[in-house]
RNA sequence: GGCCCGGUGGCUCAGUUGGUUAGAGCGCCGCCCUGUCACGGCGGAGGUCGUGGGUUCGAGUCCCAUCCGGGUCGCCA
């Protein structure tokens, strides 16, 4: 019996040109892939935007010139275009596409129930939401996710330059890393099995192996919140690094890295940043404050008492942050010495004062973005702290197993992406940066 | 979950001390407009006012319950 086999070798090249670059091809003849974003109808012509992968450019519809009927075009079309390329002033980018043929490979069923190609998307958080496939074709819309992409594009560059290894842990665990009752339980083949509230365990892990490691990957936490800053899954950035002598080399790395993000964003998200009129921080160095004294300063100079001495209040976050504008002109800033009550069980403990850690947050334009710190290292001392939390060891034994058979000094951050990316845009809800939100009420889309 | 605010055409909202056929903008349909970029102009269709109960001659409007949404607090990234 003969056989038929077909032979790929890769993706062939292709004649459509990318609307990046269609500049380059004033005077000449195109082919585009594009959806119909809008189409303008004037008299005896129609403005036609295309929705193309990453930019929406300008073309016109004319009688003389096209081959085939305006009617033939429907707002959300999905097109082969061919068309020339006209230099012209009166558009915003130089030149514009005029229209000679197009193949439509698929029209809508039915309009949209929210407009999409609006320069507002006049519509609630809710119905944005509910819309996601649609909604993020809009072009601010989807602007937020290439930004995203962006700022984890500039990470991975920055930790390849750094010497990190990029690792995938896995999600399904046996026992969670801050325990609590804020972790999801399944049911793996008749046994008790978690999702990962974080990646902890597994970085510190690596670190014995890799020395330097990061991880972008989803995290799940079953908390009951329902607030604007919390999702019960989000994108978790980590890194963990060994051989530190201070945990303070954490928050150097972390700041480089964001300087590097932010430098990358620049460079690469510059169509999305003016879409979106972002303004992207400026960083030489972030200042850092021990948490005791932070509580004390913002109490002092916004005249309020201090409720709770062991954490911040949301208020005193927004507070902290102008009150470090005002003086340091950084819209970011270290928190550090958190105290040792309110930290897991692996955080070390400040030597000079053990009730405290060698620990730190990172709040960016008013939100806590990152926690960080450094880690216990030394089998005895982890165990100690086990025991006198009264845990059970031997739920950590594999945990375990890296301090019992040596680990380096080490320590390392988590940050939430989304949290990240809801500061820099400026949006007053972490949900807007989230492409599909998970939280108490959302499960689709 | 506690507290505060809201639910009115597909979307976003207005609706005066309860009072006749519930309005606007966007979208949709039709017509007009050689250059728009939130295009513009004219006309049209489209609403059991979240749901259930109550007060009243009369409820979008007042009361109770309930569902849904937003904000906020707890917790955190």
């Amino acid at each position: 019996m003969e056989i038929e086999m077909k032979m790929i070798t890769g993706i062939k090249e292709t004649k459509y040109v990318n609307a990046e670059e269609l500049g380059k091809y004033i005077g000449g003849e195109v082919h585009v892939k594009a959806s119909i974003y809008k189409i303008r109808r004037m008299k005896g012509f129609a403005f036609v935007l295309l929705r193309t992968s990453r930019m929406v450019v300008q073309s016109i519809y004319s009688a003389e010139e096209a081959s085939f009927p305006l009617e033939t075009l429907k707002e959300e079309c999905c097109c082969n275009i061919r068309a020339r390329v006209v230099l012209e002033e009166r558009s915003r980018t130089g030149y514009e596409l005029h229209l000679l043929d197009v193949e439509v490979l698929t029209e809508p069923e039915e309009i949209s129930p929210i407009v999409i190609n609006g320069k507002q998307m006049n519509t609630s958080m809710e119905k944005l939401l509910d819309y996601r496939p649609i909604t993020l074709r809009n072009d601010k819309e989807r602007a937020i996710f290439k930004i995203q992409n962006g700022i984890t594009d500039g990470m991975r560059s920055f930790f390849a330059k750094e010497g990190f290894t990029e690792i995938h842990s896995p999600k399904i665990v046996f026992a969670g890393a801050e325990g609590g009752a804020n972790i999801f339980k399944l049911d793996y083949f008749g046994k008790e099995a978690y999702l990962a509230q974080s990646p902890q365990f597994y970085k510190q892990m690596m670190v014995g192996v890799y020395e330097r490691v990061f991880e972008i990957g989803p995290v799940f936490r079953a908390e009951k919140h329902d607030t604007s800053r919390h999702l019960n899954e989000y994108t978790g950035v980590d890194f963990e690094m060994g051989y530190i002598e201070t945990f303070e080399e954490i928050m150097q790395m972390e700041t480089e890295m964001l300087k590097a993000v932010m430098e990358w964003l620049r460079k690469h998200c510059a169509y999305e940043l003016e879409l979106l009129s972002a303004t992207l921080p400026e960083i030489e160095e972030i200042p850092a404050i021990r948490f005791s004294e932070a509580k004390e300063w913002i109490a002092r100079e916004c005249n309020r008492p201090i409720r709770d001495y062991e954490d911040f209040e949301p208020e005193e976050e927004k507070l902290l942050s102008e009150l470090v504008m005002k003086k340091f002109e950084s819209e970011f800033v270290f928190v550090t010495h958190y105290p040792s009550k309110k930290r897991p069980f692996y955080a070390m403990d400040d030597s000079e004062n053990p009730e405290d850690t060698l620990s730190f947050d990172l709040l960016f334009r008013g939100l806590e973005i990152t926690t960080g710190g450094q880690r216990i290292h030394g089998y005895r001392q982890q165990m100690e702290k086990i025991i006198a939390r009264g845990m059970d060891p031997d739920a950590f034994e594999s945990y375990l197993m890296m301090h019992k058979h040596g680990i380096p000094p080490h320590g390392g951050m988590g940050m939430g992406l989304e949290r990240l990316t809801s500061r820099l845009l400026m949006q007053d809800n972490v949900r807007y940066s989230t492409l599909f939100p998970r939280d108490v009420h959302r499960l689709t889309p």
